[in-house]
DNA sequence: ATACTTTATAACCACATAGTTATATTGTCA
DNA sequence: TGACAATATAACTATGTGGTTATAAAGTAT
């Protein structure tokens, strides 16, 4: 992210947007070990056949999953491997924030206590 | 990102989500030779304060910025250094992924003269 | 051709959010 | 204390988007 400009700013931005829906994440869950066709990612997921097509479409427009059809059915997969190398650096970064998180909410309160004794 | 569970999933999501706003990539950007306060954010990146301010809040509550109070002035600055880290493979990721869309793009165009020609 | 399967899309609703303006809050200094 | 500076927040608007339902489009098989 080394001086940024306009266009690259917002062609990263879309990157991440693709990956902050969880739905999305679970998504690209199913595509770890390989490629899949969206009535199988839609039982996968649980979720509607509808919005599941409508997920896949934002991946694919941002470039995170490759499409090809096979007669009526469509498999998608993942494209770059690297987007789980992301996934899994984000995994320790969020890992370090909860623990920080909980440790200055346990500090908190350890204060409040105090006041409560006070 | 190997089996996540539901809550990890979540917070997983609102980390990205975070990163998927050109504003606060262009905030973040501003700290990445040190902490600044609101004002000097303000300045440098020609946004309205009141907007900073929510930017920052949000960030803070997800905990990519650490936050100090100097007197009046409130100091912002990188929580965690793999923040950066990850943005340089994003861009990586989507060097790539442009590139491929501008391959591909570039073969649509050769097809599409094809069949002017035909 | 017809029925069926698979996927994409349009229409819609409810809700989240980026940005602005105005104002409250808090600390500093005369 | 009163004026000033820095930051946060409430109210508001406009826009984007996740999910659902219904339907279109395209391929397959009888």
């Amino acid at each position: 992210m080394q001086a940024l400009d306009e266009s690259a700013l917002t062609h990263v931005a879309t990157y991440f947007r693709a990956l902050s829906e969880p739905t999305r994440l679970r998504i690209l869950n199913t595509l770890r070990d390989g490629e899949k066709n969206v009535s199988q990612i839609t039982e996968l997921t649980g979720c509607g056949q509808a919005n599941v097509s409508k997920h896949l479409a934002l991946l694919f427009e941002a470039g995170l999953v490759t499409r090809s059809a096979q007669g009526t059915a469509v498999f998608y997969g993942i494209a770059d491997a690297a987007t789980f190398e992301l996934c899994d650096i984000v995994c320790g970064n969020v890992a370090r924030i909860v623990e920080r998180q909980f440790a200055s909410a346990n500090a908190l309160k350890k204060q409040l206590g105090k006041i409560g004794k006070a």
